[in-house]
DNA sequence: GCACACATGTAAGTTGTTACATGATTAC
DNA sequence: GTAATCATGTAACAACTTACATGTGTGC
């Protein structure tokens, strides 16, 4: 149900076209929860059969623009105020960390390495969202919110890196042989 | 592919019974890679049929013990090494942070202290776990590492809460109707 | 004797991914 | 004209969840 929401809620900040949604997922909304045009599209429908959302328009190469009805927005803050999250995380990532000893020393810090590089590629591109203007209005003040999120996430992760790495580069780990 | 994975990496460690294997996805995997039980056998049965692992005995209550076989080994061995993991992350709590706007101020901030209260709970289990007397052999450390990033991701996340609580309680935020 | 934990499995339904498919407008 | 982006959709498959289903040993 929450690709249900995030597009509910993409749409009580204002009425956007099935495209542009697609868009918003690719960029801010895809660290919080990605989603594909083939996830989106047959949704929308869905919600449009619902009653939750409406075509208020169409534009140009039979593009849909949708807005957020009455019972859309009801139904949104019902989710945002009464449904427990779903808290379980799945990360391939950390999955590897628990069979790191299964590598060779070397290898162990190759892949912590290049997990490093990722994220702070990651970082950089946070940072750079974070200098651009926006408005102090509710909305905007929500999002740095939730991008102050992904960057002290990804912080606390590039530091865990940096200690994960001195301990695999140490002679205790290379000695052990178990 | 990544439950796979998991299982054969459990497996590496020694040889388990499925039922093992489950309680072992409920404790410290379960932060990873949550997996039910439902999951569970059908995918070692798909193992099995691989040669992926063997069987190497039965128990009491019609339990199986499985061990990984040289091609499981080499397999693991080559997801670790090979493989770019999948960086992507869901989270339903991030994607209620982005619509905190929809709610009123003190719902808002309410949201944000269930919040706090659930990870600070997770952290105290982590805590625990890392009491914990453990060996110092390299299965031993990679896990005591697993652990450091989800206590060090845990307590970041923390850190978040309190600093968008104190936003959102601020007047700044009340004001703004918008 | 009965409850609980142990132990394994299947089935139906939902969600998400990858691939297939098509057409319109814009920039060069 | 042709490539890229805009724009929407469907279909097959894989992964995951929830519910159904069954039987065994242990502790009280």
């Amino acid at each position: 149900m929450s690709l249900r929401y995030a597009l509910l809620g993409a749409l009580a900040d204002s009425p956007r076209t099935g495209y542009a949604l697609l868009k918003h997922f690719e960029q801010s909304l895809a660290y919080a929860w990605p989603a594909s045009h083939s996830q989106i599209y047959p949704e929308l429908a869905r919600l449009l059969e619902a009653g939750l959302i409406e075509q208020t328009g169409t534009g140009a190469r039979g593009s849909k623009t949708y807005a957020i009805t009455e019972d859309g927005l009801e139904d949104v803050r019902r989710w945002l105020r009464g449904t427990e999250p779903d808290r379980r995380v799945r990360s391939e990532a950390a999955l590897k960390t628990f069979f790191l000893w299964l590598l060779e020393p070397d290898e162990a810090a190759s892949q912590l390495e290049h997990e490093r590089g990722y994220w702070s590629g990651v970082l950089g591109e946070f940072r750079r969202i974070e200098e651009e203007p926006t408005g102090d209005d509710k909305k905007s003040r929500a999002f740095r919110i939730a991008l102050e999120g992904g960057i002290r996430t990804v912080e606390a992760r590039l530091e865990w890196l940096d200690a994960a790495l001195a301990e695999v580069r140490s002679p205790e780990w290379a000695a052990r042989d178990d």
